[in-house]
DNA sequence: CGGCTGACTTACC
DNA sequence: CGGTAAGCCAGCC
């Protein structure tokens, strides 16, 4: 069955498609790329209801402090870990590192984006 | 139609 | 580092 998503949530699926292996996101931050600013709760939404065939990788999306978006020692929270560990990304106390890890796109590539 | 909720964030104390 | 408050808004009841 097909899925119609509106405009916004469109546009916060292409921005996630972004994030590059290896690095990490806020959920604010995709809002912002997104082209909808103070949307981060959108993008958590989107997230919860995207059907997993999207192949999102949801486990590079963080809290803007760097934490996890689910509790410590929560089965979301151990799978996001160990994804993000296959990828380099260490983990420590549920964070992660964000000068070390956050996803800093180039004025280019969000253009590119906006091309497309 | 109104209220509540939440994979959020920032500011302030 | 923890608690409150306010802003945000789609979706569910």
């Amino acid at each position: 069955m097909k899925q119609y998503l509106n405009q916004n949530q469109q546009k916060i699926i292409q921005t996630i498609q972004q994030i590059p292996a290896g690095c990490v996101a806020s959920y604010g931050q995709l809002a912002d790329l997104a082209g909808l600013p103070g949307r981060a709760r959108l993008v958590g939404k989107v997230l919860r209801s995207a059907p997993d065939d999207l192949k999102l990788p949801w486990y590079r999306i963080l809290r803007a402090n760097g934490a996890l978006a689910f509790s410590a020692g929560s089965e979301q929270a151990m799978r996001q870990i160990d994804r993000l560990a296959d990828e380099g990304v260490e983990v420590i106390r549920n964070k992660v590192d964000m000068k070390t890890y956050g996803w800093q796109p180039s004025l280019a590539d969000i253009l590119f984006k906006l091309e497309q």
